[in-house]
DNA sequence: GATCGAATTTTGACTCATCAAAATATGATA
DNA sequence: TATCATATTTTGATGAGTCAAAATTCGATC
């Protein structure tokens, strides 16, 4: 059985080579920052992978899942987004809350249980934030989005996945009512000041900055 | 943070203290025993969860809970138990099957997640086996219950606490409508062949050792 | 090509939880 | 009280995961 450790480390250089460009290797410096580890550590841990074959290792190049790891990294994020699932629907936790609760009992779940809350929850596609849960036999369908960033203006959009987990900006976000599966306009885009205002429901109209903005993914509905 | 292996070493001396007949002293043979680690193990965690305040130790005597120690304990047996709980009531799992999975996920849960399933379930007092839920602040009111072997031939009993979470145990108790909750009559007890017969619902009676009916408590309904 | 700064790797050390096996203490019995 | 079986403790070792700091390599620039 690998360790929670090792999980962990997986789940992140899944997350990092998504979020990698180009070429799907991440480097021991992002992997060390997106554990909070020293770079030495990230190291050994990257050789000690490799030997399980769980990534590929190239000395001072990176750190690559192979199709093991990437399925073992899936098998986890599944967990988690189950989880998260479970806690808001069935428990009516705060969807800004639930994350780092899941963080911990991603690792505690057995397949079994995890297949009963799947099923209790009615096989859901997506978590509360949007984020795609992989299906049991490691697929994981990405729908195409679009950044409220790179949206025209005037456009009507229903929001979709919002990649950010912080619990400060998910409160924003429900604040403005941004969350997924609520439609909102694009009301401007402003360059300058590289901001974005948007508007939801009966709400006023928020204006928020680009790097915000680009963390929100929508689909259009009207342009 | 204690780590997971000190919550469990101390919710088994806890669990051991109770058993103990006289002294409340656990000694390292039955911890060792009981965590399925060797003697020395044993050992030198006794004195690590010494050095933490957790226990009182003896050298060559044993080791007893401290306030500090049996606080902590009681909290991890609640969590357990809530767990139990929620995963036998929300999620239809049997209660057969539960324990090992609350056996994990025991250490992986927040008290705030905690204090939710506890109000979402109804402030239960007892799990499914009938084993009393220690409060949020460290109490536990253990009921006195009378065991199967000490009850009167002819009595009729409810059925209020399994002592034993093995699960061919519960699925034979399952069997023979003996879960918690439920009535039935002791038939007899034949002292020769240390069996006590019971009968419940319009099952047939069935005739158990008397080391398994030692294992089912009950309260008196008439004598 | 030589040099410099940044990233990476190596090294040595540490903690936690564990084991096997050797050493020792305890308590009962002769 | 001497002995013996059993329980306990000690000792030395291991693997996982980590850090700090030293050593090395890479890649870009001069």
């Amino acid at each position: 059985m690998p360790s929670s450790t090792v999980e962990n480390y997986l789940k992140r250089i899944y997350i990092e080579q998504q979020a990698e460009p180009v070429g799907d290797i991440v480097s021991m410096k992002s992997l060390a920052g997106a554990m909070g580890v020293t770079a030495g550590t990230a190291t050994s841990m990257a050789k000690s992978l490799a030997d399980s074959k769980f990534v590929a290792y190239e000395p001072y190049g990176g750190v690559k899942l192979t199709a093991r790891g990437r399925s073992l990294a899936l098998r986890v994020l599944r967990r988690h987004r189950l989880i998260e699932c479970l806690l808001v629907e069935a428990l009516g936790l705060d969807w800004s809350e639930v994350h780092d609760e899941a963080e911990s009992l991603e690792h505690a779940i057995s397949d079994k249980l995890l297949d009963r809350i799947d099923e209790f929850l009615g096989f859901p596609s997506v978590d509360p934030h949007g984020d795609p849960i992989p299906t049991a036999d490691g697929e994981i369908r990405q729908s195409a989005l679009t950044a409220l960033t790179e949206v025209q203006e005037g456009a009507e959009v229903r929001i979709a996945r919002v990649l950010d987990q912080d619990e400060q900006f998910l409160r924003f976000v429900d604040r403005h009512m941004l969350r997924p599966g609520t439609r909102a306009r694009v009301l401007a885009h402003d360059h300058a000041a590289e901001a974005v205002t948007v508007q939801s429901g009966k709400l006023p109209a928020v204006t928020m900055g680009r790097t915000a903005a680009a963390k929100i993914m929508v689909e259009l509905i009207k342009s």
